[in-house]
DNA sequence: ACCTGTTGTGCTAACGTTAGCATTGCTGGA
DNA sequence: TCCAGCAATGCTAACGTTAGCACAACAGGT
């Protein structure tokens, strides 16, 4: 069977080598009888208007107010203009553009992980809507760590974004904090008070307050939570909200059992799942805060075999693909993260073509919810309602 | 109970409107005894060499070598004037840096959709792999229309980025292509030939045609595959490798059933999968050709309730989280999309720092591989091996 | 004393674009 | 005839940074 590469080159046919065994193969093709252009690519003179001026023989001046469609100049000049500046290729240059004043068209989406799709649904919304308005996005991943954070911000700053969407590490630099100030700025999900108070976030302390309350509801008396740590905004209010729902069910103070780590580790949901499960007296119900480690109990669960709701009833977080089909199908707590999205990126536009006028300090709070089907029931075993 | 926007401002509490009901809830707050900055944010007047110059009473130029490190500045000018800028909260303009010949630090990625998890990944790896090298990463969503594709190409090459890495849409726009030459660039997946032959991608023929390969070796003689349609280069390999496999398995013209529509709709992999089982001879075995549509389909299945591998033997395309776990395990084609895309950063970083030189035509073909769980069986009904 | 080299710094131009002001040629009213 | 007014265009400076060249001060060798 012909493969890709020698579809390409026509030569000779050297056999390529077993699939299994590496993983890429490359080829160097040494004579350019491709299709492709013979120029030397990435080399190309850059047209400039004062080119198309010498071209016609008119000023600079001219070129860039018919470029811009000034009124000041005849129709007859800017179509003659217009037209040389198409044929040679021109493309406008948005640096210099930004040394006469004007400000960038760019905005920054700085994010622990894209991988997430909390954060990719998020890259989508606001690429989408600031689009629309002739932005493009900057993607910068944290990796939440704050020096990352802060060598991304200062990258931004040096790049002068128009704006920045941010979800913060736990704690930023006083760098970091610095720079921000001097760029229109909105954080999500996580909130950090030295960043200013403009937020867009979710009530992650009612969520989980919700979901727990269900289980409380359904008569455990054995919870765990497994969630982020305490340092981040987020992971301190969703195990508060755990916490008040056992207290308000009059639950004793050991009927909770926390286990907080790495938020964003698949790898650390199995394990801690499987810690949990190991314990003398193990949960008869696990509450999750993350949706990667959402993702790790899963698997765990169903590489262990682990019945659900029977051996252990669960609430999810998030709600990816996945979560419908797996087992009896999980009960989770969804976000409308796409709605937050778009409100992050109609404020910042906004803001952004409004200036500072009207910028006090903003706040808005998405509610969770709570989508229920098979994964919780009583802790004698018998399934509860299931709804998708 | 309270919620987070009733901590943050202490107002008389307005109670929050019903959780259910609606998705958002502002509070614009009318007074700042919010902890965040009082300075107007995005305001701040930018500092500039000249600034730091003046009040160390030097010139532009010292100021520039000595935070350029130049070997002929003495060592105590250095301090002061690396203390004075960090003290004047100095960051450097790139645009004005760019404007004397020096070249972006940004590179571009763009792709259909960045939900897509294949998309995600990539867009992780090459983040980090870029960030290591100082550069940043500029994400913009094609979704699969030219004219937008276009219209960021356009953009981005007003913003003069150093390179670009893409998935192309299926027939580029010719301005795109004139765009393209002049900046360095990386097909990725997908190849058009207009584009140059830069491109790393998967052997997708050969992927297919192990797929359809093994469901043919089980037995089946009823076999369909459901993918992108035929203009797209990766459909079109991905088709033909599942004909070759039919062909050389011996079945007639008819065995083999190809539906092909939009790649990355979830919808439309439910709709397919409906109407292809209602069909008179309905298929007993399919194979997938995207992800989205692999989510579809397994969603639908799971929503009827069609005993897998029993009624029907699947193959699904990439591995998501899951695909592991989805009814008795999802057998699939597995891609090594995060050493691709490793690769692909590396390429480009490699091409960014050399220059044009030794920049022929160059292709890497990344094979797939068949990982084995349990939704393939032969037709009667009996489970096959199940391995993960 | 002179030349040479070195060290540290300043001056100036240039990158591509745009905004303010000046200039040219023309039309129409006094 | 003269000038106001307008339409169309040109000239120049400026944005922030950097590279080339010039310059000043001083040391060491002849």
């Amino acid at each position: 069977m012909l493969t890709l590469a020698q579809q390409v080159a026509p030569e000779p046919a050297a056999p390529l080598p077993d699939h299994a065994e590496q993983h890429e193969c490359y080829r160097w093709h040494t004579e350019g009888d491709d299709r492709g252009t013979s120029q030397p690519e990435g080399t190309l003179n850059v047209i400039t208007t004062r080119d198309i001026a010498e071209r016609l023989g008119i000023s600079v001046s001219t070129v860039g107010r018919a470029l811009a469609d000034d009124a000041r100049i005849s129709e007859e000049t800017k179509f003659r203009v217009r037209q040389t500046a198409s044929e040679m290729g021109y493309v406008g240059n948005r640096a210099a553009r930004m040394m006469r004043g004007a400000s960038s068209n760019v905005v920054a989406l700085v994010i622990p992980d894209i991988r997430n799709s909390f954060y990719s649904t998020i890259a989508h919304e606001l690429s989408k809507n600031m689009a629309a308005e002739g932005f493009q996005l900057m993607l910068s991943e944290t990796d939440d760590d704050r020096m990352v954070e802060l060598r991304h911000l200062r990258e931004l700053s040096a790049n002068r974004v128009a704006g920045v969407i941010i979800v913060p590490t736990a704690r930023p630099h006083s760098e970091s904090v610095k720079l921000l100030r001097a760029v229109p700025h909105l954080q999500l999900l996580r909130r950090h008070p030295s960043l200013g108070s403009q937020w867009f976030g979710v009530d992650d302390r009612e969520a989980l307050h919700r979901a727990t309350a269900h289980l409380v509801a359904l008569g455990h008396t054995r919870i765990a939570y497994l969630g982020g740590p305490e340092e981040l905004p987020t992971g301190a209010e969703r195990l508060r909200g755990f916490r008040a729902a056992l207290e308000e069910g009059g639950l004793a103070d050991d009927a909770g059992r926390a286990e907080l780590g790495p938020p964003s580790s698949v790898h650390h949901g199995r394990e801690a799942v499987r810690r949990l499960l190991q314990e003398p007296a193990a949960p008869t119900a696990l509450v999750l805060g993350s949706i990667q480690l959402t993702l790790g109990v899963l698997e765990e669960l169903s590489a262990q075999g682990v019945k659900v709701p029977g051996e252990l009833s669960l609430v999810g977080f998030g709600d990816e693909p996945g979560f419908s089909w797996w087992g009896p199908g999980l009960t989770t707590i969804g976000l409308p993260i796409q709605e937050m999205a778009t409100s992050c990126a109609l404020w910042l536009l906004r803001r952004l073509k409004n200036g500072p006028e009207n910028d006090g300090p903003y706040t808005s709070v998405s509610p969770g919810s709570l989508v229920l089907r098979g994964s919780t029931a009583p802790p004698d075993g018998k399934a509860s309602s299931k709804s998708s």
